[in-house]
This record gives structure tokens, sequence and C-alpha cells, in this order.
DNA sequence: CGCGCCATTGACTCTGGTCAACGCTAGTGG
DNA sequence: CCACTAGCGTTGACCAGAGTCAATGGCGCG
């Protein structure tokens, strides 16, 4: 159900110039930082630590102590727990904007290692705190964000609670694309950088079951296989799944 | 799936009185209220609304404008997401201290209902929220709450995603035991005021797998059935059904 | 007393899981 | 340059856990 132990093959995160420029990060206006000012962002700058983390290199680990946290400006993690007996539940994907270590506790309640390449923001929590405590609108947007993260949570005990494979999959793939869109632009194609398993963690099933998902879409022509993702051909069919 | 169209039936809420007396709660020290100082809770004993909402009462529906925010003092709601096929999902049973409308967006993303007698702190949004503005400690206890939440929902995405109905039905009863703990005391009784249509709905079963799942650990000696509930006999089971 | 709601139980079904084989592709080494 | 291997995805055959449908029982309320 999970593989580990993988390391990083590429050189990591190529042509990557690590200088801070907030101000001009792409992900600015996803972020938490969207709070604040271009006087603020600078402050901001001066504690953080912008790193790269290589594809299937892991971020933290359930149980972590949280040194630091992170915003996530490039790239896909993938966020999950897993069961004593190796049981892997997917909690989320983090996209770009989004933040991790939003509980601030001490300790990590998840694991998150990289899909692709990923970049991030580091912060040391005590620091990122303490910037909450002079900042009382970057609390707030930090409030706004957890609370949309546990709305989406909520959504997705829907999928898992009383959802078929079938409406998995589509609620799956409309509210990935949606995703997307807000960052780069609405497309009828979704990339999928994650493996089947990783889909199948996500939504509750086995790899199996994806994969036989996915080919009876394929086959009836509501979606299209494409590399790295697909293309959606048949809104129409997609949404019926969803919205009953 | 889902029961509607219920009413009240009793005097309700009888033997209530509806003074304010935030300084003397019983859920003070469970809710938000922990975080304001004597003088702190006075000046927000102005603005709350104190209300009982009797059993099967409505609280809110998913959709409705929240021009309200509740902290609920006694009692229990079930909060719940309908599909529209009448699929229901509950995403949680609210009990003393537990804090309705944490997102303080303008709507409402679920539903909530009285499951017996319940009263709450009821609060107009916008007062609320410029509480907030004025006491920063208590956004941050706020953004705790969420935070908190947030962690119980991505808990139950793994029992959804990933536990089979035994293992579902013995974590819920260790959880809501603990929850209980927190308010009463620790007790191996489970007071269980929910239907079983409601934990099934919960826990992303039917009323029939939940209901043999109770009868095998009643018959394994597991569980004692007992009136509104059940006692704990066998920890060591549901331990070893929670902990794989 | 009788009605209605809820819970339980049994018989049967079916969706999705398990197990196994196979194919494709990318990376490796002769 | 190509054979070999490893990992991932797909597909098929079969299985089982949970769902569906239906009957029955118990309890509270009118």
């Amino acid at each position: 159900m999970v593989t580990a132990g993988a390391l990083q093959r590429h050189p990591p995160c190529a042509g990557s110039e690590l200088q801070v420029d907030c101000q001009h990060c792409r992900a600015r206006f996803l972020s938490v930082c969207n709070a604040l000012s271009d006087e603020e962002l600078h402050s901001l700058a001066t504690i953080v630590d912008p790193r790269c983390v290589p594809a299937k290199t892991t971020l933290f680990s359930q149980g972590d102590e949280a040194t630091n946290v992170f915003n996530v400006t490039e790239g896909m993690a993938r966020l999950y727990k897993l069961l004593p007996d190796g049981r892997r539940q997917i909690i989320g994907f983090a996209l770009p904007g989004d933040f991790l270590g939003l509980s601030l506790s001490d300790r990590f309640s998840f694991s998150a290692d990289a899909v692709d390449d990923v970049r991030v923001c580091r912060f040391q929590r005590t620091r990122f705190s303490q910037q909450l405590d002079e900042k009382p609108h970057l609390l707030r947007r930090l409030h706004e964000i957890a609370s949309n993260e546990l709305m989406i949570a909520q959504d997705q005990l829907v999928v898992l609670g009383r959802r078929s494979a079938e409406e998995r999959v589509a609620v799956f793939l409309l509210a990935l694309r949606k995703r997307f869109a807000a960052i780069h632009h609405l497309s009828p194609t979704v990339p999928l950088p994650m493996s089947r398993q990783d889909i199948a963690d996500y939504l509750g099933l086995t790899i199996e079951t994806v994969s036989r998902t996915f080919s009876k879409f394929f086959k009836e022509k509501t979606l299209l296989n494409v590399p790295d993702g697909v293309r959606i051909l048949n809104f129409e069919r997609l949404n019926e799944l969803t919205q009953r």
C-alpha cells in the first residue's frame, strides 16, 4: 500500500535560483502572504528560508518535532497518515500556496513528501508564531486558511463515507482541475503527477479499483488518457456523478 | 438514510434559567472562553444570547446565512452534510465546549440539529468577529480550536478511508468515551444519545452493519448493552482493534 | 390498546478487494 | 546497442465484507 525508501535521483531542483523575492513570488496571492502589505512581506522575508525538496523526498514525518512550518510555492506534496499495519490514507495533496503546519502544534500529525520536485518557504515555527503575534491580520488569514482546510476535509468525509468508486474518481478529478485552475489557468487537461497508488490511498480505494475506473472512463470516452494526466472529454458525465 | 421533518415535542429545555453567568459556566474551560480573563469574559457576556434547542430541532442548515455562531454548553448536536439524493454523512457530534461556525464564513457549510436537548451561547457573527479583532488571544484560541477540529477530521478520514466496520465502531466508542471524560469523568460506560442511524451515517456504514457489529461485541462480551449507551467490558479488545 | 419508530436479524446481492498474470517503459550494465 | 530488470499500471478470475431488502420484535406515546 505504501512505497517507502525512495531517494532523489535528479540534480535536485535543477535550475533553482534560491534568492528571496516575496514581492514577485508566483504563490504570493495564493498563500498566507496575501494578507501582507509589501512592507510586512519584507519583514516576513527576513525569516524565510527557501528550499528545494526533490521528488520522492521527505519533508517531515508524522510525530516529528515541528521545528519548521512550510509554505509550498511549487510542485506537489502528498500528506498522509499511516496505520501501524501499513495501511495508508492520503489526507491531501499540497499545491503552491498551501501551508503545512497550520496547527502550529509542536509535532506533525501527518507525514509529507514531495510527489515531484517541490519548492517551499521554510520558517522556524517559533519565529513564524512570533510574526503572528505582531501581525493580527496574518493570524486572521491563517485562521481563514485553516477553516478552509477544515471545510475541504469535511467534504472529503462525505466522499469517503458515502460515495461510490466512480463518484470518488469524478469528484477527485473535478476538484483537482479546479485547484490547478487557481494556479495556472482553467484547462480540460488535469495533470496527475501522483501515482495510481496515491490516488487510491487518497480516495480510500485500491489501486486496481482506481485503474479499472479510469479504464471505464477511457472506454466510454468520458476521459482521454494523456501523458502524465487525463483530459476531460465529457464534463456532463463527471458533473452528473459528483452532483448526485 | 436520513430522517427529516422532526419537531420539538417536550416543553423545550424544561427547567432552564436563562440568565448569563459565564464566570461559573460549566463549559467555560472547555470552550473558546478559556482564553479570556474574568473581565474579558464579562465583555463577551454582553453580546451573548443563551438559548435552548430542544431535541431533534434544527440549529441551522447547510447553505443558511450564518447570522449567528454558537458555543455548545450542554447536550449533543449532530453536524452533517446531505447529498442531493439524500445520502447523509455526519461529520461530527458537538458536545459542551464545541464551537459551531469556526470559519466565520457567511454561510454554513453543514447542517446542525440537536440530538437531545441542547443549550448554546448564541452570538451574532459580526459582533463575535469584532470581539476577535479586539482580543487577539481570543482569535488565537479560535485558531487553536479550528486546527484541532482539522486534526480530528483528518483522523476521521483514515477511519472512513481505511478501516473495517469493526474497527470503525471501536474507534468511535473509545473516542467518544474520551470526549465525555473531558466533560464529566472517565467511565467505562459510554452514553449513546444518538440513534444507530446517526452512528452509521457518522461511520460511513449502514444501520444494519452498525447493529450487527454491536451485537457481535455484545455476544463476545466486549460490550454490555445498557440503557442509552454501552459499557465497555473488554478494553483490550477495543484497543487492539483501534491500534492496528 | 394499538400505532409508529427504531433496532435487530436473516437471506441474499453486489461493489470493491484480493491474488495473480502480464505488459509497458525507463534505467542499467554488458 | 541491446538484453535484462524493476516498478508501475492494467486486466482477469475469484472472494468477501458490507449493502439491500424484508420480516420481526420492543418500547414509548397517543
